[in-house]
DNA sequence: AAAACATATCTAAAATTCTAGATATGTAAA
DNA sequence: TTTACATATCTAGAATTTTAGATATGTTTT
Protein backbone atom coordinates (compact mmCIF):
# COMPACT_ATOMS: atom_id res chain seq x y z
CA UNK A 1 0.00 0.00 0.00
CA UNK A 2 1.31 3.35 -1.10
CA UNK A 3 1.70 5.77 1.78
CA UNK A 4 1.98 9.32 0.88
CA UNK A 5 5.02 11.03 2.67
CA UNK A 6 4.15 14.74 4.12
CA UNK A 7 6.71 17.14 5.73
CA UNK A 8 5.24 18.53 9.15
CA UNK A 9 7.09 21.61 8.99
CA UNK A 10 6.36 22.17 5.30
CA UNK A 11 2.90 21.86 5.76
CA UNK A 12 2.39 23.37 8.94
CA UNK A 13 4.29 26.80 7.23
CA UNK A 14 0.97 26.50 4.85
CA UNK A 15 -1.17 26.15 7.24
CA UNK A 16 0.45 29.30 9.56
CA UNK A 17 -1.56 31.79 7.29
CA UNK A 18 -5.24 32.48 8.00
CA UNK A 19 -5.94 32.91 3.78
CA UNK A 20 -4.74 30.25 3.37
CA UNK A 21 -6.13 27.85 5.27
CA UNK A 22 -10.22 29.77 4.33
CA UNK A 23 -8.52 28.77 0.70
CA UNK A 24 -8.21 24.73 2.11
CA UNK A 25 -11.68 25.26 3.82
CA UNK A 26 -13.67 26.79 1.19
CA UNK A 27 -12.21 24.32 -1.61
CA UNK A 28 -14.22 21.29 0.38
CA UNK A 29 -17.10 22.73 -0.64
CA UNK A 30 -17.33 24.82 -3.51
CA UNK A 31 -20.90 24.71 -4.27
CA UNK A 32 -21.23 26.36 -0.99
CA UNK A 33 -18.34 28.91 -1.11
CA UNK A 34 -18.61 30.20 -5.06
CA UNK A 35 -20.87 30.82 -7.63
CA UNK A 36 -21.18 28.14 -10.82
CA UNK A 37 -18.18 28.85 -13.41
CA UNK A 38 -18.94 30.34 -16.65
CA UNK A 39 -17.97 27.37 -18.43
CA UNK A 40 -18.18 24.03 -17.43
CA UNK A 41 -21.19 23.51 -14.48
CA UNK A 42 -19.17 21.47 -11.92
CA UNK A 43 -16.53 21.69 -9.60
CA UNK A 44 -15.06 18.57 -10.04
CA UNK A 45 -11.22 20.26 -11.32
CA UNK A 46 -11.75 22.91 -8.04
CA UNK A 47 -12.07 26.50 -7.98
CA UNK A 48 -10.93 29.31 -10.95
CA UNK A 49 -8.54 31.49 -9.82
CA UNK A 50 -10.46 34.67 -10.03
CA UNK A 51 -13.41 33.00 -7.65
CA UNK A 52 -10.69 32.38 -4.72
CA UNK A 53 -8.90 36.09 -5.61
CA UNK A 54 -12.92 37.77 -5.65
CA UNK A 55 -13.28 35.98 -1.98
CA UNK A 56 -10.00 36.59 -0.52
CA UNK A 57 -10.06 40.46 -1.68
CA UNK A 58 -6.22 40.17 -2.03
CA UNK A 59 -4.38 40.56 -5.02
CA UNK A 60 -4.32 38.44 -7.51
CA UNK A 61 -0.36 38.32 -7.46
CA UNK A 62 -0.88 37.45 -3.88
CA UNK A 63 -3.33 34.87 -4.69
CA UNK A 64 -1.18 33.18 -7.18
CA UNK A 65 1.90 32.85 -5.18
CA UNK A 66 -0.14 31.32 -2.30
CA UNK A 67 -2.09 28.77 -4.33
CA UNK A 68 1.31 27.97 -6.23
CA UNK A 69 3.27 27.41 -2.74
CA UNK A 70 0.00 25.34 -1.62
CA UNK A 71 0.44 23.16 -5.14
CA UNK A 72 4.71 23.07 -3.74
CA UNK A 73 3.42 21.32 -0.38
CA UNK A 74 1.08 18.95 -2.78
CA UNK A 75 -2.37 20.63 -0.59
CA UNK A 76 -3.73 21.18 -3.76
CA UNK A 77 -3.94 20.09 -7.23
CA UNK A 78 -4.19 22.69 -10.30
CA UNK A 79 -5.94 21.56 -13.65
CA UNK A 80 -6.02 23.90 -16.62
CA UNK A 81 -9.05 24.19 -19.04
CA UNK A 82 -8.86 27.23 -21.31
CA UNK A 83 -8.17 30.47 -20.10
CA UNK A 84 -8.33 28.97 -16.75
CA UNK A 85 -6.88 27.35 -14.01
CA UNK A 86 -8.61 25.42 -11.17
CA UNK A 87 -7.52 24.31 -7.83
CA UNK A 88 -8.66 21.47 -6.11
CA UNK A 89 -7.82 20.09 -2.75
CA UNK A 90 -5.47 17.15 -2.49
CA UNK A 91 -6.99 15.44 0.57
CA UNK A 92 -4.34 12.48 0.31
CA UNK A 93 -1.99 15.12 1.39
CA UNK A 94 -4.29 16.38 4.12
CA UNK A 95 -4.70 13.13 5.21
CA UNK A 96 -1.21 12.36 5.59
CA UNK A 97 -0.60 15.03 7.34
CA UNK A 98 -2.78 14.99 9.96
CA UNK A 99 -1.78 11.24 9.69
CA UNK A 100 2.08 12.40 10.40
CA UNK A 101 0.79 14.36 13.28
CA UNK A 102 -0.88 11.81 15.36
CA UNK A 103 1.57 9.51 14.57
CA UNK A 104 4.74 11.62 15.82
CA UNK A 105 3.66 14.69 17.62
CA UNK B 1 -18.08 18.42 28.61
CA UNK B 2 -15.11 20.60 28.83
CA UNK B 3 -13.81 21.43 25.10
CA UNK B 4 -10.02 22.83 24.82
CA UNK B 5 -10.83 25.69 21.98
CA UNK B 6 -7.78 25.94 19.81
CA UNK B 7 -6.61 28.64 16.91
CA UNK B 8 -5.21 26.49 13.72
CA UNK B 9 -2.86 29.32 13.04
CA UNK B 10 -1.63 29.98 16.19
CA UNK B 11 -0.49 26.93 16.48
CA UNK B 12 0.06 26.26 12.92
CA UNK B 13 3.08 28.78 13.66
CA UNK B 14 4.55 27.47 16.44
CA UNK B 15 4.57 23.80 14.26
CA UNK B 16 6.25 25.69 11.36
CA UNK B 17 9.52 25.61 12.66
CA UNK B 18 11.85 22.61 12.94
CA UNK B 19 13.22 23.06 16.49
CA UNK B 20 9.59 23.89 17.84
CA UNK B 21 8.56 20.50 16.66
CA UNK B 22 11.49 18.97 17.74
CA UNK B 23 11.13 19.67 21.03
CA UNK B 24 7.29 18.75 21.46
CA UNK B 25 8.34 15.33 19.80
CA UNK B 26 11.56 14.76 22.64
CA UNK B 27 8.79 15.78 25.52
CA UNK B 28 6.72 13.17 24.57
CA UNK B 29 9.67 10.90 25.94
CA UNK B 30 12.24 12.53 28.62
CA UNK B 31 13.41 8.91 29.62
CA UNK B 32 14.67 8.35 25.54
CA UNK B 33 15.90 11.83 24.87
CA UNK B 34 17.55 13.58 28.05
CA UNK B 35 19.66 12.69 30.46
CA UNK B 36 18.11 12.71 34.25
CA UNK B 37 17.43 15.48 36.03
CA UNK B 38 20.59 16.63 39.16
CA UNK B 39 17.87 17.50 41.75
CA UNK B 40 14.93 15.08 41.08
CA UNK B 41 14.52 11.68 39.93
CA UNK B 42 11.73 12.02 37.27
CA UNK B 43 10.31 14.22 34.13
CA UNK B 44 6.58 14.45 35.64
CA UNK B 45 6.69 18.24 35.29
CA UNK B 46 8.79 18.00 32.53
CA UNK B 47 12.74 18.52 31.46
CA UNK B 48 14.25 21.32 32.26
CA UNK B 49 14.90 24.50 29.95
CA UNK B 50 19.09 23.78 29.92
CA UNK B 51 18.70 20.06 28.81
CA UNK B 52 16.58 21.58 26.00
CA UNK B 53 18.50 23.69 24.81
CA UNK B 54 22.22 21.52 25.08
CA UNK B 55 20.27 19.51 22.93
CA UNK B 56 19.28 21.63 20.03
CA UNK B 57 22.59 23.32 19.89
CA UNK B 58 20.56 27.06 19.96
CA UNK B 59 21.05 30.05 22.49
CA UNK B 60 19.79 29.93 26.06
CA UNK B 61 17.41 33.62 24.73
CA UNK B 62 16.65 31.66 21.47
CA UNK B 63 15.05 28.43 23.24
CA UNK B 64 13.46 30.68 26.15
CA UNK B 65 11.48 32.89 23.49
CA UNK B 66 10.36 29.57 21.60
CA UNK B 67 9.16 27.75 25.34
CA UNK B 68 7.26 31.39 25.73
CA UNK B 69 5.59 31.57 22.51
CA UNK B 70 4.85 27.69 23.06
CA UNK B 71 3.34 28.47 26.47
CA UNK B 72 1.49 31.46 24.67
CA UNK B 73 -0.22 28.85 22.41
CA UNK B 74 -0.82 26.39 25.60
CA UNK B 75 1.35 23.65 23.33
CA UNK B 76 3.42 23.52 26.79
CA UNK B 77 3.34 24.32 30.85
CA UNK B 78 6.09 25.44 32.61
CA UNK B 79 6.72 24.39 36.44
CA UNK B 80 9.65 26.06 38.48
CA UNK B 81 11.02 23.94 40.85
CA UNK B 82 13.77 25.67 42.67
CA UNK B 83 16.74 27.19 39.81
CA UNK B 84 14.88 25.33 37.19
CA UNK B 85 12.21 25.67 34.77
CA UNK B 86 10.58 22.39 33.28
CA UNK B 87 8.09 22.29 30.60
CA UNK B 88 5.70 19.35 29.86
CA UNK B 89 3.33 18.85 26.81
CA UNK B 90 0.49 19.78 27.16
CA UNK B 91 -1.32 16.91 25.75
CA UNK B 92 -5.12 18.25 25.77
CA UNK B 93 -4.48 21.19 23.45
CA UNK B 94 -2.02 19.24 21.29
CA UNK B 95 -4.76 16.57 20.79
CA UNK B 96 -7.65 19.34 20.51
CA UNK B 97 -5.52 21.29 17.47
CA UNK B 98 -5.52 17.60 16.02
CA UNK B 99 -9.81 17.16 15.85
CA UNK B 100 -9.97 21.20 15.28
CA UNK B 101 -7.60 19.91 12.11
CA UNK B 102 -10.01 16.83 11.59
CA UNK B 103 -13.06 18.97 11.77
CA UNK B 104 -12.31 22.12 10.19
CA UNK B 105 -9.74 21.31 7.42
C1' DA C 1 -2.92 38.78 -36.36
C1' DA C 2 -4.50 41.74 -32.86
C1' DA C 3 -7.05 42.38 -28.73
C1' DA C 4 -8.90 40.68 -24.55
C1' DC C 5 -8.70 37.77 -20.70
C1' DA C 6 -6.89 34.55 -16.94
C1' DT C 7 -3.06 33.31 -14.58
C1' DA C 8 1.98 33.11 -13.57
C1' DT C 9 6.28 35.22 -12.62
C1' DC C 10 9.42 39.07 -11.51
C1' DT C 11 10.68 42.65 -8.43
C1' DA C 12 10.79 45.12 -4.43
C1' DA C 13 9.05 47.26 -0.19
C1' DA C 14 6.74 46.34 4.30
C1' DA C 15 5.94 43.23 7.95
C1' DT C 16 7.17 39.42 10.62
C1' DT C 17 10.15 35.84 12.41
C1' DC C 18 14.61 34.21 13.79
C1' DT C 19 18.43 34.55 16.52
C1' DA C 20 21.75 35.83 19.88
C1' DG C 21 24.27 39.20 22.92
C1' DA C 22 23.43 41.94 26.86
C1' DT C 23 21.02 42.50 30.84
C1' DA C 24 17.47 41.56 34.45
C1' DT C 25 15.27 38.51 37.71
C1' DG C 26 14.73 34.81 40.78
C1' DT C 27 16.82 31.10 43.50
C1' DA C 28 20.45 28.47 45.80
C1' DA C 29 25.03 28.03 47.54
C1' DA C 30 29.17 29.72 49.71
C1' DT D 1 25.08 38.84 51.78
C1' DT D 2 27.89 38.03 48.14
C1' DT D 3 28.46 34.85 44.43
C1' DA D 4 26.99 31.58 41.23
C1' DC D 5 23.54 29.60 38.51
C1' DA D 6 19.12 29.00 35.67
C1' DT D 7 15.95 31.28 33.11
C1' DA D 8 13.49 35.40 31.29
C1' DT D 9 13.40 39.68 28.98
C1' DC D 10 15.27 43.50 26.16
C1' DT D 11 17.31 44.98 21.96
C1' DA D 12 18.62 44.78 17.45
C1' DG D 13 20.40 42.89 13.13
C1' DA D 14 19.68 39.02 9.74
C1' DA D 15 16.55 36.15 7.37
C1' DT D 16 12.12 35.08 5.74
C1' DT D 17 7.35 35.96 4.61
C1' DT D 18 3.78 38.91 2.94
C1' DT D 19 1.95 41.58 -0.46
C1' DA D 20 1.13 44.00 -4.65
C1' DG D 21 2.49 46.49 -9.00
C1' DA D 22 4.52 45.54 -13.34
C1' DT D 23 5.27 42.42 -16.73
C1' DA D 24 5.24 37.85 -19.08
C1' DT D 25 2.86 33.79 -20.77
C1' DG D 26 -0.79 31.11 -22.48
C1' DT D 27 -5.50 30.93 -24.32
C1' DT D 28 -9.57 32.55 -26.57
C1' DT D 29 -12.06 35.79 -29.29
C1' DT D 30 -12.54 39.12 -32.84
Amino acid sequence: MYVCNVNIVEISKILSNQTRVDILKWLKDPEANFPPHQDIDHFDDGVCVGFIQDKTGLSQSTISTYLNSMQNARLVIPTRHGKWTYYKRNDDVIQAYMKSLKEEL
